[in-house]
DNA sequence: CTTCCATCTGACCGATCGGTCAGGGTCTGA
DNA sequence: TCAGACCCTGACCGATCGGTCAGATGGAAG
């Protein structure tokens, strides 16, 4: 039989996201992955300059399609924004559901690091994308429960197949986001900042 | 003038309170909290037990409600079981949005110590009442991400009065809530567990 | 065989963590 | 005056963290 490559630079990135979506990225020490892949520290330190830029490359796919939703979102107003942020990030999230979970409630620290700087920037044009643009209180708040709900919950879902999930997530969005063609306070003027 | 008792163990659990928020349990030391109270560590420690009993007296309050809130709950079902866990929970998130913000990303861990062991008990079961008892995955996915939204996100609305906050997440809730009363997939039998 | 390079490792580093401990002040009441 | 309770502290502990480094190993190329 062939004898397979050891390749450890992958075994490295999958024992890291099975113990990240377990404990955490704080929780989880470079010791505990070595011990999983059955190697030492050091060699995981050998594969990956530190211990963030082993995050950095779990992230990276995630990363790029939240990236090209962000493309997508510009130029977008009201119901169509809210509709195509709704379908994009439950498509997101429920295709990178492991890796989302891996930042359960770190998110404050990580965005902090320079990797991950612009990502709160994307995240935020999401949310305002999701609220309609609108700046009612009612619509803000709901856009971020939504995001924050789904980041938090579909990692909880590893039961459920993908279709099923997102169905349900884009019912739930859809049912979720304030509307904010219908009945507007303000007269609905085109007075956009841009075209 | 009075000479002004010093209330060091009230400051430590001040600002604990602050300092949680901001960088989480585990993302806090103890020396972080003395630094801010401007005492020792030793003195935190004389005051507390240890870590988490500092965190466990600064979310007795919140577990108090959560407790009597999941004994209202109890013999409810459906639609009512709804509508009681939404107006409860919305509530208390409002009103302990502080000391559910330390939580934030960290019930997995702190949800095994025994302390607080009971309290995920207590939050499936808040959980099953807002899916209004169903088994339906639209219905648990929708509680979960509620559950999940609004602790995560009411920590950030530290600018909205309580009685807006809670009367827009209250909307929100009851719009997201998948609705369980008008069409069952099968007929409604009275096969509860007991009584 | 020698050289070279990728891979891997044990030993070690400084920093920080939660927690312990002996003891120093200070106030009060006998 | 003295004992004791209370409050507080610096020094210290073992454990663990992310990260460094010199060197062992082994296969391919010359």
């Amino acid at each position: 039989m062939v004898r397979a490559v050891p390749d450890t630079h992958g075994e490295i990135l999958a024992a890291a996201a099975r113990q990240f979506t377990v404990t955490g990225y704080r929780g989880t020490s470079l010791q505990d992955i070595a011990r999983e892949v059955g190697c030492s520290k050091a060699t995981v330190l050998y594969h990956f300059a530190n211990k963030e830029a082993l995050l950095a490359e779990l992230m990276a796919p995630a990363i790029e399609v939240l990236r090209s939703l962000d493309d997508q979102l510009t130029g977008l107003t009201g119901a169509a924004a809210q509709e195509v942020a709704a379908q994009g990030f439950v498509d997101l999230a429920v295709r990178f559901r492991q890796e989302i979970a891996v930042l359960r409630g770190e998110f404050p620290e990580l965005l902090c690091q320079p990797a991950f700087a612009h990502i709160q920037e994307i995240s935020d044009r999401l949310r305002d994308a999701l609220a309609g643009h609108s700046d009612r209180p009612g619509a803000r708040i709901a856009a971020l429960v939504l995001l924050a709900g789904i980041s938090e919950a579909c990692g909880e879902f590893a039961d459920i197949p993908d279709d099923e999930l997102r169905a349900a997530l884009l019912a739930l969005a859809r049912r979720a986001v304030e509307p904010v063609d219908a009945p507007l306070p303000h007269p609905p003027t085109t007075e956009d900042k841009d075209s």
